[in-house]
DNA sequence: CGATCTCCGACCACTTTGGTCTTGCTTCCC
DNA sequence: GGGAAGCAAGACCAAAGTGGTCGGAGATCG
């Protein structure tokens, strides 16, 4: 159905959390529980606090155990990408079932739609990559036109 | 995993097979049987079966009952995009989980990240809605470049 | 008219996803 | 140093969606 998962959902509003948490001040180092962010958004803590262990080693957050500790951003929110987000969640994604990690096709010389497809899937990769945690925090208007037309892809209607 | 169901894969890979078999002549109206199509691509014949009736019934094949039946395309083939044929099979793409129908969050104010999102998911069936069952049949790399540089997307690296 | 071919709809099994529970380890505060 | 707060990691379970199969209904042609 060509949709990310709950999950993913679940890990960027998370990590715009704390990207928005940790801006103003440093007053706490912008850690936060996983049980604070679940809280804030209505979702399972125990099922976010999965996603956020998956994120933190995959790199993007690092956590902090102990009262008081919780999870922080390890980079700045404009050098995480919608992408690599997705990617650590839901794993490598491929539009096509038949585009493999070694981009053999299983049905071997008889699936002629697999190229122009890997295409759009280039396309779309190159898409979310351009999507920041960052664009994800400003203002809705702005964000999209801001990553869409800010020198990455445009669309002519 | 944004990934595509392998019965949109197979979908499109029949179209292609119809629009290539009904373009030299008109012999037998580009009539095919389900039979032969998934024969020519081994793939179970009965579930071909039931996708080709799905398109069918979205008014992208004609179906004939009888001895020499089968399907043709209702229509010419860069008159149908990959984007139709992706939601007649797999129903309406949503990238997000908490985008519905009625454009409501199921998370009501909470989820703030569905605009952003939605503004890719638009991208993305852009994308597709721009692909026709026509552009599949061109050479692989003349495919996608006419696709995508053909008007509609440009992607700068 | 009847045999055969093809479409058509219901049905079933398996994988994936979303979510929970339990246990253990680390850090901070008193 | 002991306990509480919080992360880490695993197994586990239920629901949904996907991939695949079966038997019947209807049309065509000899």
């Amino acid at each position: 159905m060509l949709r990310l998962t709950k999950k993913a959902d679940y890990g960027l509003m998370a990590l715009k959390y704390l990207a928005e948490q940790s801006e103003p001040d440093a007053r706490n180092a912008g850690a936060r529980s996983a049980k604070d962010i679940a809280e804030a958004y209505h979702i399972p803590p125990q099922l976010l606090a999965k996603i956020l262990q998956t994120l933190a080693r995959a790199g993007m957050l690092v956590s902090h155990a102990g009262t008081n500790g919780g999870y922080a951003l390890a980079r700045s929110a404009a050098d995480i990408s919608a992408f690599e987000v997705i990617r650590a969640i839901d794993g490598p994604l491929f539009i096509t079932s038949c585009i493999t990690i070694h981009g053999a096709c299983d049905l071997a010389g008889h699936c002629t739609i697999k190229e122009p497809l890997r295409k759009v899937n280039d396309s779309i990769t190159d898409l979310l990559s351009g999507i920041s945690i960052a664009d994800l925090m400003e203002p809705a208007d702005r964000t999209a036109d801001h990553a869409l037309a800010g020198g990455l892809v445009s669309i002519a209607r």
